[in-house]
DNA sequence: CTGTTAGCGCTTTCAG
DNA sequence: CTGAAAGCGCTAACAG
């Protein structure tokens, strides 16, 4: 039923490999002869069968993207910044949320196997090696956004300095005590220590020490996930120490919200009883008047994508790692005023 | 060099269909010739090629899903709806997003041409008539979530009725002047007058109608966009009203944010100097304490890829349109007293 | 129950 | 510059 390029041909008068070429290359065909072949193909309303062009060519014209959390807003805008570029360089964006780590595993699992899409990005976590090498071995570039891998292309910033701004910041304004509240100290897999939320911390301990004040393992608190909820259950922890922070820097946004609302119920005001710093400048981080590190999130996107976009059209890139730009963005939450002038 | 359906067949002795029919229907296949055919695939390390199968069946094992504005929360929730429905289900899910109409015209086209999905959810908007029959010719299931269209199947949820409650709570709180934002009140395309922002308003009216209010068309502003910015742009509209409402209803909570927002730039105090509703409760609104119109964002996004799933697969549903129940969700932007109580 | 054979629709040598 | 023909790897009649 549907016209297929014999059709064309037949009625252009010429041999398929010859539409083919018109469709392709577009080279070495005459230009009459390609001008009857364009006239066929339009008064037939000729659409070349993707599926065939994809099993002859051995790719689907497709980048995927694994999300660890879906939920997360930071991400989604990252897959903004993805989708952009690749709805322009005419790719499909298909996308594999895993939740879990056993999803985790039979996803990679598959995606290695089966070309379901032609380069991966990979969003906040860095595959197992056994994984990357399968990648390696089907010709499927991968590229990391928001994780440092030297393995392997990554698209990231520089967490170590993110951390120590914002502790500084805080520093700055007078405070001593200060937490930190991170998702998880543990990488989630045995990839190295690379991790975000660890390299954050690095900052803030060097902006302490350089302060001259002592670390303290009791100021820092674990959340598990970048989610107000457990924002909140962390901040409860660090709230209730018989010393508590006057301050906190918290890894991430979402973590941050859950500090504020968890201080509010419990009558804390902010800025004046806790001062709060965030990193990533979410949406809601200004409607939040959150004072926040800004990664640029659609960047990490639009990067991560143009990266492996050209890995899959086999160019040879040169600087296929990058690290992006950061930059305190201060707003309400630590007050306008420093500690000693807040009295 | 990777291994295919013939290595497999040749390995255990036996011819390529067999091969084929364990894989698939798994019926008609002696035991213990199927234990053969497994166990080659085993020590082959064999995995079908998708791009084959494809193209033999005629399909992609996907579905997509058209989003008309990818910054938007509520969006985004019924994606993730379909994200956890899909993968389940073992398929893909590709994305589209729409940032102009434009973009919308050719991207329609070029879906219901080439089979890049096997089934389609659209999210907010309707398609086309001749876009619709494009995809039935082609036998490309399409469901549309968040708009009601009697033309195909559609998830949705009473917006009349949302709209009245919102409004008859301000009421019930003593408020008199209440002013109206929603997106935009012209269809943007010419599908007919089931826009959610539209039927909101209906349900507004008549709330006000019953309460002897009439209805002051001054009251009423259009954001153009789900937007927190656009929200803030038609409060300040709202707002400069010789004689301001006392209380507005937006559309969605983006632009009921953008109200607080401008209102309290204002120094305008919530919900004091002005009550706020919004509609959908994205996670946002928890955080901001807003009053809001809760709709099932994410179980709308898995009947959605319910239905296409069951559609794409030939099965003949009965009730493929379904309307999700609503809430009103009671936080602060509306006070916990009337405007009486209040003084 | 199982093997043979003919496609699916396009790309791509390889002759001419 | 152009056509014939050989796949790409799998599914699905159709005979046995």
């Amino acid at each position: 039923m549907p016209v297929t390029i014999y059709d064309v041909a037949k009625a252009a008068g010429v041999g398929i490999s010859t539409v083919s070429r018109v469709l392709n290359d577009n080279t070495n065909v005459r230009a009459e002869t390609r001008h009857r072949v364009l006239e066929a193909i339009e008064a037939l309303g000729y659409k070349p069968n993707i599926l065939a062009r994809n099993l002859s060519r051995n790719h689907v014209q497709t980048v995927g993207v694994v999300l660890s959390y879906f939920t997360n807003p930071f991400q989604v805008a990252v897959l903004q910044g993805i989708e952009r570029f690749s709805s322009q360089a005419g790719l499909d964006l298909t996308i594999f949320s895993m939740e879990s780590l056993k999803r985790r595993e039979t996803l990679l699992e598959n995606l290695s196997h089966g070309r379901r899409c032609d380069g991966l990005i990979v969003i906040s976590f860095t595959p197992e090696d056994r994984f990357l090498q399968r990648f390696q071995r089907y010709h499927i570039p991968v590229v990391i956004a928001d994780f440092a891998d030297e393995r392997i292309p990554s698209i990231y910033v520089d967490n170590v300095a993110g951390g120590y701004i914002a502790t500084k910041h805080l520093l700055d304004l007078g405070h001593t005590r200060i937490g930190y509240i991170l998702d998880h100290i543990e990488p989630q897999n045995g990839s190295g220590g690379n991790e975000p939320g660890a390299d954050r911390q690095k900052g803030y301990q060097r902006a302490l020490t350089e302060a001259g004040i002592a670390f303290d393992p009791k100021l820092v608190s674990e959340s598990g996930l970048h989610s107000r909820e457990r924002g909140a259950i962390a901040a409860h922890r660090l709230l209730n120490h018989p010393n508590p922070p006057s301050a906190i820097f918290a890894a991430s946004d979402m973590i941050a919200l859950g500090v504020m609302e968890y201080a509010r119920s419990q009558g804390l005001h902010i800025p004046g009883d806790l001062a709060v710093v965030g990193f990533d400048d979410i949406e809601l981080a200004s409607f939040a008047g959150l004072t926040t590190v800004r990664q640029p999130m659609q960047e990490m996107g639009r990067h991560a994508a143009e990266i492996v976009t050209r890995l899959m059209q086999g160019e040879k890139v040169l600087r296929t790692s990058r690290q992006l730009p950061i930059e305190l963005v201060i707003r309400e939450t630590c007050g306008a005023l420093t500690l000693a002038e807040r009295g």
